[in-house]
DNA sequence: GATTTCTGTGAAGTCTATTTCACAAGATGA
DNA sequence: TCATCTTGTGAAATAGACTTCACAGAAATC
């Protein structure tokens, strides 16, 4: 597992030092920033998965760097520092895109659990949206496709107009469109012989699409 | 659970009653032919699981009658009936179609083991058949709709133009277009104050999605 | 050796999913 | 109230998935 960069941007000296330290302690890179402004030029080059920003500062503010950010880069999470604990900062932070936030008397706990909580997510969220899921799930979304995995799962090994037979297909050209997507997610393999067969890789998915459709039937 | 239709084809009339007789004390709804041409002419009313055809018999044999049945109803699952237990009766059977097949002096027990792994193959394949699948595997197979599930799942709430400007798409009505085809698959929902949020079933949908990027990455 | 069956390829057509665009009613805020 | 933001709808364009057709070399069978 990699590191995960942080960038704190707070003109607070003291406050910015104290969290870089923090974070340095517990085994995190980071990058201290005294503007948005100087931010905005280093984040192309730092890219961290995490900014923590104070909302107050000369110049531009937490809230006028939080939509910049945001657009150009969905996939960091931020973490806004607000100076008072009051309703409406942490929900007008919120609203224009913080992950989380920080009300200023924090303790170092406070900031750790939150960085920690808001790398999880960004972790869980980019495990969903995998572009390899894309094309597993787009090539298991196909009924003819999961008979032919269905099928292989029984067998073990079949040739190619077995197949095509014991799906009642007439035309074996579209069977052999189907084998191929299934070779091309390595779901299937062909050996030697011509024969066919599930993959490792394949046979696993099989019992995926049965947790799915006792999922889908409860 | 519906009970199992068998159609028995033999035109021994001791071994056919006597096959029939063991399944319908294990609650199967058998039914008896006498020869492959009567059995054809039932077969679509009848609609069985399982056919139990003789390899040997006067008029249409279960050879010629294998390949006949198995094209216009791939999902019946066929098992033969061979006198001798050869090898080549055996692999020509299996060939031509038949699912299984037990070899003449058989006992009751074989009988009814190989009756029943072959009732639960069918239904091992047909749940990975189900259309039911198609839709929602289709869904989950798109990366936006796969970032909407994972924002909703960490957000809980989120309205329209939060979920939009969170992914960073500039077309909303592109959003639109997901967030309706999440709908239709019941992964969503939409309450009172125009809110999305994850459905029960959608957040079965998470989880299965994580472990299947587990699986995917491993 | 001739013929049929098996295993495929590639192009063209069809059908479906996705994107983009133009527009609009309702809610919200200045 | 006027302007703006939100939340849509529907048509048209585009892209992608799937099917069908025409053909062909390799292998098996006669």
């Amino acid at each position: 597992m990699t590191i995960e960069k942080i960038m704190v941007i707070d003109d607070d000296r003291d406050l910015r030092e104290s969290i870089v330290e923090i974070l340095e302690d517990n085994d995190f890179s980071v990058i201290g920033c005294e503007t948005a402004e100087k931010a905005l030029q280093k984040i192309k080059l730092v890219a961290p998965q995490l900014i923590i920003v104070d909302n107050m500062m000369p110049g531009m503010g937490g809230m006028a760097f939080l939509p910049l950010v945001k657009n150009d880069y969905p996939n960091i999470k931020i973490i806004m520092i607000t100076a008072f604990s009051t309703v409406d900062n942490a929900v007008s932070a919120m609203k224009s895109g913080a992950d989380d936030y920080l009300a200023k008397p924090f303790k170092r706990d406070d900031l750790l659990v939150a960085v920690r909580r808001n790398l999880e997510a960004l972790k869980f969220e980019q495990q969903l949206s995998e572009s390899g899921m894309d094309e597993t799930l787009a090539c298991l979304s196909n009924q003819i496709r999961r008979q032919i995995l269905a099928t292989l799962s029984r067998k073990k090994e079949m040739r190619f107009m077995d197949i095509t037979r014991h799906l009642g297909v007439s035309d074996h050209t579209k069977v052999n469109f189907h084998l191929k997507s299934l070779k091309a997610n390595n779901l299937i393999s062909q050996d030697r012989k011509k024969t066919y067969r599930l993959t490792p890789h394949g046979v696993k998915m099989v019992d995926y699409l049965h947790l799915l459709s006792q999922r889908l039937s409860s």
